[in-house]
DNA sequence: AGCTGCGACGAAAACGTTTTCGTGTTGAAA
DNA sequence: TTTCAACACGAAAACGTTTTCGTCGCAGCT
């Protein structure tokens, strides 16, 4: 285990001062050309590559940024990872990745760690816990510090920053409209509790696309689940007799869970009920019958949030006074749980 | 946007040096007592906290971890990744997560970013490339760096270094065996090329355990597949016109494109042919009917690969010259897809 | 000979910490 | 009154870089 080569090292090595070493590994024409090679050659040989903390302390940025995500063993975020990753990468960026656990605590936490100088900036989806309590001083704080941040899928309307969502009305409008352009009537919606913006908001959609289509709203179709572990059962005892023949699901669990409920009740999928879910995971595709879901995009979302950061950090401070909002299309991708469109 | 608090700003604020301010942060018997309260006071009002980056370079240690994974987008590693997590955080660890995307350039390009100096030691699955190639320099450069290297699922026996895999051979045989408990004789395997090492050591235990209960091999019943892709087209190309009455898959997707291809032939899983796949997936899990399947623990091979590295950073290096391998044993979960049995 | 200018390099500060080793001021002992 | 320890604090080095600003020697010009 050889000592860490660094700049001293190769300066007194080679008998010049680091400042010549330093010089002329970055090419400046300051240094003499036999020694820039003579430097350049040693350095290539003995594999020198820069200290990135001591760059970091230096250059007062860390070239690296962090997101947080509530949950890591779920196919969107993992896709959102990547789309993040992948436009990092190409900038030349790092990534932290920090899981919340859906827990406040854990969310404070991470941006404790990360604020204190590890990275230039992060990406953040909040932890459920964060809506319920509705306790945003660490968002707060860390813009304050100057720390750009960009808050991606949960979000919150009254923190200044940058966001990327999508446009979970218009989604759970599209799905709800295939609903009835299926000739579906009596559409039930399975949700989240309303703290979860995406739950809420999907919920109008679905609400939206009724009244459009001069459908009653019926309050009893309407089921919000807070419990995930539970929701199967939850499920089961709110379809029990009831007769719909439409359900929108705001993801693929609850959208799965449907159908085998609907499927022991002896009735069809999408013969006798149709079916849409939101999310575009694994499950949908190869389930049997496959899913028609709301695509969200994850990899452009993650592509977007990292792009919308990197373009903050790299442009001086006074140029950052405004904030802006995209907005990722949804798609909804027609699959085997619904009948054709008449 | 106020210019960060560091020693320095509260040492101008206060009139006092540097050294005094930090010394009494931490507490120190040096200072006196009005003085140090003073001094924490003022901390604690403006919310001082150490710049992690000047940490790192004066006790050269970065207190982070870094985790490259082929692939984000996969169940398994993203569980391997909580462990991980979960392991570190406790101890006071940051986790960098890159991705090699099954690149062998960028598992390299990954291995030289975090080798300098911004991770302390690393947590490895091997990309495919990478296997392929069987080119391993970039692992031996950083362990010759005195990087402590922690190899997990996707090992190689000739790097030393510790690692975390589970009993292929032993988890490819129990399935099997269970397969042949159920009545099965005509066992079909539906594995990867050999030098991705996981399918080559499950082809193994499936051999074994055929070889044990005195079953011919034969090796029209096995099929390897390169690319994910073409997967499902393959897989119904091989079951046509075979007569099998089990199939082993060496993963959940090609478990359940096994299932599909069956049920299209007109033939009922598990009454007429029993499928077992390996990983535990959310999609074994919610799939009709549900998998049995060979399940990894990638959470606890996540805890247990952060245990070994974390130790190895705490120790003094002479006593780091042996190596562990930690077995994660598996474990059948026994579902729908399979006859009970006999 | 004296001046200028330039080419080639080194010294030192800075980034924010921690820590070792002073140093100046007390109070008490001699 | 002198001496010395204890106390409370400050100066400076170190971690590995980059960068600004010297400085030195020498060639070319008048």
């Amino acid at each position: 285990m050889k000592p860490k080569l660094t700049l001293k090292n190769i300066a007194k090595e080679l008998d010049v001062s680091i400042s010549t070493v330093s010089k002329a590994l970055r090419d400046s024409p300051e240094i003499g050309e036999e020694t820039r090679e003579k430097i350049k050659a040693f350095a290539k040989h003995y594999n020198y590559k820069p200290n990135n903390i001591a760059l970091s302390l230096k250059n007062r940025k860390t070239k690296t940024i962090g997101i947080i995500i509530p949950e890591i063993v779920h196919h969107f975020f993992t896709t959102v990872i990547s789309g993040v990753e992948k436009v990092a990468n190409e900038m030349g960026y790092n990534v932290f990745v920090c899981l919340s656990d859906n827990s406040f605590d854990k969310e404070v936490l991470n941006m404790e760690m990360l604020a204190n100088g590890s990275t230039d900036g992060f990406i953040l989806s909040l932890a459920k816990e964060t809506m319920q309590k509705a306790d945003y001083h660490h968002l707060i704080e860390a813009i304050n510090q100057g720390m750009p941040l960009v808050l991606f899928d949960r979000v919150v309307d009254d923190i200044a920053c940058d966001k990327v969502i999508i446009d979970d009305v218009n989604g759970g409008k599209k799905a709800v409209q295939y609903l009835v352009d299926c000739g579906c009537r009596n559409i039930a919606l399975i949700s989240t509790v309303d703290y979860v913006s995406v739950g809420k908001l999907r919920t109008h959609g679905y609400k939206q696309a009724l009244v459009e289509n001069n459908i009653e709203i019926n309050e009893d179709l309407i089921l919000k689940i807070e419990e995930i572990e539970d929701s199967e059962a939850e499920i089961e005892e709110f379809l029990k007799d009831k007769n719909v023949d439409g359900v929108f699901a705001v993801n693929e669990h609850f959208a799965i869970s449907a159908i085998k409920t609907i499927q022991e009740q002896g009735k069809k999928v999408p013969d006798d009920v149709s079916v849409i879910g939101f999310t575009d995971g694994e499950l949908s595709k190869r389930f049997i019958p496959s899913l028609t879901t709301v695509s969200q995009h994850g990899m452009r979302m993650g592509e977007e949030s990292a792009r919308l950061l990197i373009e903050k950090l790299e442009r001086t401070p006074t140029e950052n006074d405004y904030y802006k909002t995209i907005i990722v299309e949804t798609e909804l991708v027609t699959r085997n749980s619904t009948k054709s469109k008449k």
